[in-house]
DNA sequence: ATATACTGTTTATATAATAAACAATTTAAT
DNA sequence: ATTAAATTGTTTATTATATAAACAGTATAT
């Protein structure tokens, strides 16, 4: 039992500071007083203040107040501001995973890139949080689990599964920063014309010569760069025509394999 | 003459604060002392901290001491932070272009991201300032028509051409993070095997448990996952590797599209 | 010549993270 | 049961931040 704890603290020693608190593995003090709070509180009161006032707004002291403490009650807890940060970011990763998989491969990436897109949405702090390393934080993992299980019949390698879950969630949290930011401007006030551009199409249509920008100019004239009839535009929502392109992707690679190990096979019988 | 200032000044109110210094639409003051600074110097001075210590230590003191002034000075060139790093990230943006088209679409492609990618190499701090919005500033622009130059002649309208651009942007900018974020992890003092997570190999082994994590715990067991042995990866390079898979996916629209434009001719002539 | 608009500086304000010292409290060792 | 050790939440202090306001000096327009 002893030898069991002691190696529990051994494996968080080998993990950055949050992580470890992530996984659970910071023993919780033995003597001294009762505590009155606990991480998730803290965390949790974080990640609220986050939500509705943006990570600029997330200072020590206003989590603590917010919870009816002191700022420097908060470092008995957690070690570090950065160390907050890791938590909040892992928590908001804890999201409802399907069970089963969708008949269709493309339907499963999908809800993968939509349901990792969801998180920036929900809480737009999240992609202010710069990523220091791959994913080791528990709730982190279980997304790219469940990645893993969707494509486990493919006729793939684990490193390109693995390359597959990059290159998905690299196209999520490029397209989430987008949609939150567009979200952000309606919420502050600022209108979606405002975002896409439109806005600034009186401007841009002084700006952009033709000289100094033969190509774009034509398509700034035309009020396309700047979205002025969102109506119009034919391929729909450049998020969505976008993931298409990589799943068409995807999709030629593994018939790819598939030829490749058919072949593998028929000169192996024959 | 001086109807073309009032106009200058109209266009410059359009744009947000930094957009209207970075296209060089705020007039210079008539009276009053000559100034000893310039925005350019301001910026370069700037560019040149964040590039040694990173966005955080870009302060107004920081910059201004630098060039041996005050921090106040500042704000009679620039009227706020947020507007220095507009003009930062503009200015960085000035990379030279070619001036031909390679003959494969793929290597126009390709470079574009390349280079793209190499703007957060080069200045680490990049990525760290967030996106308000579609791009305005005078670089910014010149690359967005770069692009649109090498796909003129691609059976595109010009919505399909800008989600082309969005989505090679997208992917050099997670791709450039990521790549930031690991060069940096080995300048400060870290290696490449903590960054890809060789260093957590062990925690990981602990931690991630066959029935919480089915699918991820054979490619953690594997070292697949924290790529243990880089050599071995079969498909080399991740970032590569997801490029190509998106250049296929607009290979094969573009062949969509030829064929569809193909029918429509047939239909016609027929 | 003089009013005006500007210069760079000094001073001041408000807010941040967190280190250090504190008395109060709970547990472990004796 | 008593004492020593560990931990609690708080108070106080330190250092750093962006930028507002007031300043004396300077170049230009009238």
């Amino acid at each position: 039992m002893s030898k069991d704890k002691t190696t529990e603290q051994d494996i968080g020693a080998m993990l950055p500071g949050g992580a470890a608190l992530s996984w659970g593995l910071v023993k919780p003090p033995q003597r001294g007083p009762k505590r009155e709070l606990s991480i998730r509180q803290i965390v949790d009161a974080a990640i609220e203040i986050a939500d509705r006032d943006g990570l600029s707004a997330v200072s020590m002291n206003r989590v603590a107040s917010s919870l009816g403490y002191t700022a420097m009650s908060l470092y008995r807890y957690i070690p570090s501001k950065d160390d907050l940060l890791l938590l909040m970011q892992d928590a908001v990763c804890e999201v409802p995973l399907p069970d089963e998989d969708a008949p269709d491969w493309r339907d499963n990436m999908r809800l993968f890139v939509k349901l990792s897109m969801q998180v920036f949405r929900d809480h737009p702090w999240f992609g202010d949080i710069p990523i220091s390393g791959v994913p080791i934080t528990p709730n982190n993992l279980r997304v790219i689990d469940w990645g893993l299980r969707f494509m486990r019949d493919f006729p793939l390698n684990d490193y390109e599964k693995i390359s597959f879950i990059l290159l998905l969630s690299n196209y999520a949290r490029s397209s989430g920063l987008i949609q939150r930011d567009m979200d952000l401007a309606l919420k502050s006030g600022s209108t979606a014309e405002r975002f896409s551009g439109t806005d600034y199409t009186l401007a841009l249509k002084a700006l952009v010569k033709p000289e100094q920008f033969p190509f774009l100019y034509p398509v700034i004239m035309s009020g396309v760069y700047t979205e002025e009839n969102p109506g119009e535009n034919p391929i729909g929502n450049d998020i969505d025509f976008g993931l298409e392109r990589i799943l068409d992707g995807i999709e030629h690679y593994l018939e790819m394999k598939k030829k490749e190990q058919g072949k593998e096979k028929e000169e192996a019988n024959g």
